[in-house]
DNA sequence: AATACGGGGAG
DNA sequence: CTCCCAGTATT
């Protein structure tokens, strides 16, 4: 007699691609999320949605979209309003050249395609912003076109049910999984099956600790045939974190009884581009270390907002040189510092931000560089730390 | 091929 | 703390 062999499920066969294609949509009609941008297929929302999840969690875009599809309803709203009011509805999010690259693509929607998303991925990805993973996202959540996908979670998911055994950065590594993403996207309904590999990364095949046994897959899986799925996928090490020491001077004048700042908005090819922040410069610790802020310190890693006792503390005439150089700005006595410390990329920043009078005032300020008065502090896109330093210009004088 | 780009959440 | 996140553009 034959012996009938039982044969693990292959995904080199089309019949065993369908198998976990109809395995992956079943488990998806059951557990997959409930998320804002999947109540519609609304080319925009998803757009939107597909700008803000990049290198971004689920978690922390919610309330963003939520914010930002009640002022921009749709893609023309967006095309017409200001940068600002866009980097403005951002601010917190991060990766800040999303915004403008988004605030773009709009315009280009609007004036190149007739206010329509093209439904064509190679279209899509002419669009600033837009790169191959969120082209396919597009073209196949809103226009349930047969694009492959792959991002934080396809990788994953598909390294572990390849056993891929190469680098998933590599060159070599994406090739392959581009390839199996390409090979094994439903042409049935392929929206909802790359939304469903996305959810089960997310949710069952987690970087850490994967839950295995709950996986609709698992006889498909190569690493977890191999035992190898705490080992995949291989990822090169992390670049090392550098410290960096920096130091903000924010000068402030008095007009009409109002306090204001002299602040400057980042240059194009700067970090936080278009954003408003004070001078800062980068320094060493000792400089830092130097500052009487020091004896306020009381809690290391928050943030001590403290008076200076003395009235007449200096910065580093090197200091006071540049920032007269860059904004005109003849500076005073030091009235008040802030220390905070942050990460950015690869830095881990020690800042101290000082605020001083201003002797004298140039009569035009430099390209860029405006007074601001305390009260409208609010209205100015800024980065994080940015943010951080005007909360605390805010409190002056109450 | 390497690097820059932010900030938050989870473990 | 560290690692990771619905990546893209630039060099």
């Amino acid at each position: 007699m034959l012996a009938e062999t039982v044969v693990a499920p292959t995904l080199q066969t089309p019949a065993g691609r369908h198998g976990l294609q109809r395995q992956m949509l079943k488990w998806y009609a059951c557990a997959g999320r409930q998320l804002p941008w999947r109540q519609s297929r609304d080319p925009y929302r998803i757009w939107l949605s597909e700008i803000m999840l990049q290198q971004t969690t689920v978690a922390a875009v919610i309330p963003y979209f939520e914010r930002f599809t009640a002022a921009f309803p749709d893609v023309k709203a967006l095309a017409a309003a200001p940068l600002d009011d866009v980097l403005r509805l951002w601010e917190g999010l991060g990766y800040y050249s999303r915004a403008r690259n988004l605030h773009r693509a709009a315009g280009l929607v609007v004036s190149e395609h007739g206010g329509q998303f093209p439904a064509d991925a190679v279209q899509l990805q002419k669009l600033p912003g837009i790169g191959r993973y969120t082209a396919g996202a597009i073209a196949s959540f809103a226009f349930d076109l047969p694009a492959p996908i792959v991002e934080a979670n396809t990788e994953r998911l598909y390294a572990r049910l390849l056993g891929l055994q190469l680098d998933v950065r590599s060159a070599a590594g994406q090739k392959q999984l581009w390839a199996f993403a390409e090979s094994i996207v439903s042409t049935e309904r392929p929206g909802d099956f790359n939304q469903s590999v996305m959810d089960l990364g997310a949710r069952i095949c987690t970087p850490t600790s994967p839950r295995c046994s709950d996986c609709p897959v698992r006889e498909y899986c190569g690493a977890f045939r191999l035992g190898l799925q705490h080992e995949l996928p291989r990822k090169p090490p992390r670049a090392p974190v550098t410290a960096i020491a920096e130091l903000a001077v924010i000068p402030m004048r008095v007009q009409q009884g109002r306090r204001q700042f002299l602040l400057r908005r980042r240059d194009t090819g700067e970090r936080w581009a278009g954003m408003w922040d004070a001078y800062r410069e980068e320094t060493q610790p000792e400089i830092l270390d130097a500052l009487p802020v020091s004896a306020f310190q009381t809690k290391p890693r928050s943030r001590v907002g403290s008076l200076f006792s003395a009235e007449h503390e200096q910065l580093p005439a090197a200091t006071l040189e540049r920032v007269k150089q860059q904004s005109g700005a003849v500076l005073g006595a030091v009235t008040a510092a802030l220390q905070l410390t942050y990460a950015v990329t690869r830095f881990k920043v020690r800042l101290t931000a000082v605020v001083c009078r201003v002797h004298q005032s140039p009569r035009s300020l430099p390209d860029g560089w405006s007074w601001h008065a305390q009260e409208d502090l609010g209205e100015l896109p800024l980065s994080k730390t940015g943010r951080q330093i005007t909360d605390w210009l805010q409190q002056f004088g109450n």
